[in-house]
DNA sequence: AATGAATGAGAGTTCATTCAT
DNA sequence: CATGAATGAACTCTCATTCAT
């Protein structure tokens, strides 16, 4: 998957694959206590345990493991939510379940989202448009749920509002994280689910 | 007003906003392009035409450039929209029309809004909180705007869910900001404000 | 020859020879083109299309493969001179021949030549004074050159000068490959051999 | 001069000056003795008596400090000659004359002019030009002595010879540097000196 | 005999900040 | 009040060599 955006210098793919999900698994914690900048390769190796030059024999440069990083969250968020999002009578349950789920989803990796959102700005252009697909794909899972909610006729939407519709569902998602500072004082998950939820079905059943 | 958080070796006070005026300009330019990080103070310092030496007399770190430069696109922000949230015969009407100056604005100032979102977590723990405040402080004026419509009756919107939607909606325009890379190929700034708007007005209608 | 100088971990002769030859094929193509210092082991290595790891089983260090390379080349430059420098009815026409065939050599082995001529300093002290006494011996090939002219009576020379010319006639030589960035651009390669030749056949009839 | 090819950081031209002065004092000590590549910035900067950083302010790359003692040396020898390839009643005798100078010249900076032969490769391309442009134009020195000759009838050689013959000139100069390990041994300089010249008049006498 | 993953000292370079002028 | 040369700690990344398999 990302073999072809980090070229590594070991040929054994298991190990590979092992040694990098340890290098995620290091720079992760630094990461989201420092953010990336303020954290240095050295840092990132001593925390995976392992020495510089072995880090670097699977990876180029440092964005390149901010880059494994982003794709892991986005990954684990994507797996997590599709495992979610499944079977229910009509669209508009379904919407609602998947609403919640997102919604718990997010503030379990509230520290992984803030990370992908205040960082990808600093992967190098071609990275950066994977993420964001990733991103944008995502997305989509509720363009799906939206429009099976309209096909059975339990949700009203015009057409034309569906990918808006998706969007801003993510972003419901994503406000949690980062407004979480002053959402945090005011409501607890539940009461910010459930007012969210309340607002999105009045737009929905209208 | 900065003053207490960015003390400056000069005494005239004139010349000290003069010579921050002339920083945040060069500094912007500079973080709207290639981000804080990799900005050098010798660069910024180029960019105002001043020396390194001199633009250090009136700051005392990086950072403090960049709260300066925060501060001074919240303060920005701000007052253009307090300047537009006025007259309207009823709180309804009000809140579509600053809506859509909220947009406008937004768009217009999109590097710049960017450039906050990405960045503020790099400043040190005081300044953040009090550019975190700022952000509540505009946030707050849409709390105004809903809850005089409230009390003329044209807007059903329960006591509680104030907040909540004044949140939204700031978020509904930074989205714009943050999310331009999608919505902005698929929609154009007005398809955006209207549709976001028609969704809007569901939930202030129901 | 050179296991005196570079010891093996591999027992037998005949691999040793051979492996080592792979080694010398490989990094003569990437010294030429690159520069000592700027090839690494590992590009050496899989240029030979051998792991580091055996590639180190047949020699001890970097250095030693560059001094395999020089070896090589002197070896070569040496005979392929020995089986010209034959034959013919007096010194005099046997220098023209050899300094002609000299050249010739010189001119194909362009790249070889320059190599020994930029990296030799690179070795190891005691390497260094084999390669330079190889050097030497070549250079004697034309020291009897000489001495047989002078002898027959076809060459005019004092004995004390012999060494000296031969010298001058090895140095016309590799002027060939390392001025050649000049040269090249004014004379042909025939043209280069005849107009020294010209010179020279004064020196030695006068 | 080297204002075009290496910028500064540092504007007061003079100090410019001084300071690589400094830098290239320091450097050829280290380059001469242990060569460029195993010479660090570090060792320079401080053989320089000045902080790495400073150091930097005046130089972009380690490629740099090595140009910049190449240029020196060029600078140098081409001064040196020019003050005495001057005067005498015809060319033949301003040859001999300058051709002894040569010799001191080289053999005083010996380990300077065997530095430029070694290192020179390891410039970057443009920086690599402009030396042997400088080399070029030293030789060119020596045409113009052998046209002065050719011109007052005191040396004869033909004119598609000339130039090639300063080439010689220079690299018998040179041969005494990169071969000196050998001639040193039979030849003192004053030796090698006359035998040269005997064999050159030879030449330019016929 | 062959492999290639692991190592870490050390390389070149940068840059926020200071302070003498 | 203005300047800009000086500083050096700290950064990312490399690569010759080893050694367990």
């Amino acid at each position: 998957m990302n073999k072809r955006l980090i070229p590594s210098m070991v040929k054994n793919e298991q190990l590979v694959e092992r040694r990098r999900q340890q290098i995620i698994d290091g720079a992760v914690q630094l990461f989201t206590k420092k953010g990336f900048h303020k954290t240095t390769t050295r840092e990132i190796a001593q925390k995976c345990k392992m020495s510089i030059g072995t880090m670097y024999e699977y990876i180029q440069t440092k964005e390149d493991v901010l880059f494994l990083v982003c794709e892991a969250i986005h990954e684990k968020m994507e797996s997590r939510l599709r495992r979610t999002i499944k079977g229910h009578d009509n669209g508009f349950t379904l919407l609602k379940h998947s609403f919640r789920q997102l919604l718990k989803i997010m503030d379990e990796m509230r520290p992984l989202v803030l990370l992908i959102y205040q960082e990808t700005k600093s992967l190098p252009k071609e990275q950066m448009k994977y993420v964001l697909e990733k991103e944008l794909a995502i997305t989509s899972l509720f363009e799906d749920v939206l429009e099976k909610g309209i096909q059975d006729g339990s949700i009203q939407l015009e057409t034309h509002s569906i990918s808006l519709m998706a969007h801003n569902i993510m972003v419901m998602g994503q406000m949690w994280t980062f407004r979480y500072w002053s959402l945090g004082r005011t409501y607890s998950l539940d009461e910010y689910i459930e007012q969210q939820l309340a607002l999105l079905i009045r737009e929905l059943k209208a």
